[in-house]
DNA sequence: TACAGTCCCTTACAATTTCTCACAAGACCA
DNA sequence: TGGTCTTGTGAGAAATTGTAAGGGACTGTA
């Protein structure tokens, strides 16, 4: 899940990214039992479930990236968070979806009945911890995004993504100042809660702010990553 | 919390708010034992911790109503959910508290210390999976608020808070039709990322327009339910 | 009871950000 | 080389915000 606005420090030391408190958590119990669930493989722009589709699986993303959303009856649409490889998509106790779950690039899921979930939960005390981990995490991406969407300007908002996304790539081990877009304007725009024009408008803006470079549309390169962490924090003062 | 945008079908049947597939659940193992924590009493507006706190209790509301609320640090504020009585607060596997917990009311809370709670979760299967299914809760609405701060207008923002204030009551058995307001106009603006000038205007907009009524300031009755809930659902043409 | 001081809410008007609409440019695919 | 999809940009429109001022309820004090 991404996480827009921790801080560098919390980042490094992990604690904000689910590193348990105590002894609760047994480390990849469910990683396990996902490695051997039935693989299920989507094209981008294919959709995994819809909003009140029945749920009879927990999906852990492999490969790719999934787009979670909720729309209004009009068409409006709101992402609620992207799921990366290693995250765990259609968790909660209900009977049926509650948003769409859509690829965005060609993507690998595994496939795990909701029966055997629950079964193991009923066996294992670890189980539901996990789930309550997983869950915990999910939630402090969604007040995240609140804050981002609730409270940041135009600005703010991409910046935010940005650094989120920079991050998520260091803690991979990747160049945190080099980031890959698997995501349409479009699709930031709905995760923003922008229109695709200011968007575009923006990163215009911060390119030539010289905050970012963008080798083309969907390749970012943060040029000062100490003003854009500012910008995403909203500490800045001018640059509304 | 405070789901915003479930149909009036799924909230009859109860399946939307944390009835269980299966038989994973087992009810209240968790409420009963909240029911001898310590009690500790709040002021309206005193704090029940902050932002960056260290993480020792986990609580839940007996009485009165708390904000959780993350800030920027120019001092603007997003209030992610408000708790009421049975909801539980300051669930997650962190060290930390990632977000603010004021008392709107006269509150009183029973607190249990996370060491207490992490020894129930490792030794009864049961309490994970309470765990798992409350956080799933809060996060439903956590969505449901990113719909609407991201995707709705002003109106249906205001709209769905008294169509969402309004189920509640009547799922305690109140009147869903006269809806108290534990809250301030700030309060509301920092809920649905208004102004508390556009929370304001947007009051006396749906009171001229019939749709409700307002005793005072802080009592509000639904005059024609249909409109307000049409309008919260956002499928109201007119009316932006 | 009268009065001042607060706090909260409401209203009006100007300012600003974002959106809408229109169209052009670029990227990708057959 | 078209055709389609995505992205970028400009100008006017619309919604929300910011600013400022006033009203009403409550509180404490004289």
């Amino acid at each position: 899940m991404l996480t827009m606005t921790l801080s560098p420090e919390l980042d490094r030391n992990g604690a904000a990214f689910g590193v348990p408190i105590g002894n609760l958590v047994s480390e990849g119990l469910l990683d396990r039992r996902f490695r051997t669930a039935a693989p299920r493989l989507l094209q981008a722009r294919e959709h995994v479930f819809f909003d009140g589709d029945p749920k009879d699986h927990v999906y852990q993303v492999e490969k790719g990236a999934v787009c979670l959303y909720k729309t209004l009856p009009d068409g409006r649409r709101q992402i609620v968070d992207f799921a990366y490889p290693g995250d765990l998509i259609g968790l909660s106790t209900l009977e049926t979806h509650v948003f769409s779950a859509q690829a965005i690039a060609l993507t690998r899921l595994r496939c795990l009945p909701v029966g055997l979930l629950e079964e193991m939960a009923r066996n294992d005390p670890r189980v539901g911890v996990q789930l309550y981990q997983a869950l915990s995490d999910q939630l402090l991406s969604a007040h995240d995004l609140l804050l981002t969407v609730g409270q940041r300007n135009a600005t703010e908002r991409l910046a935010a993504l940005l650094m989120a996304l920079s991050r998520r790539n260091e803690r991979g081990g990747g160049d945190p100042a080099s980031i890959a877009l698997p995501m349409t304007r479009a699709d930031i725009a709905d995760f923003l809660s922008l229109t695709i024009e200011t968007v575009s408008r923006t990163f215009t803006k911060l390119r030539q702010s010289g905050l970012i470079g963008l080798a083309h549309s969907s390749l970012v390169v943060i040029r000062d990553q100490r003003a854009l962490a500012r910008l995403a924090a909203g500490e800045e003062e001018g640059m509304k």
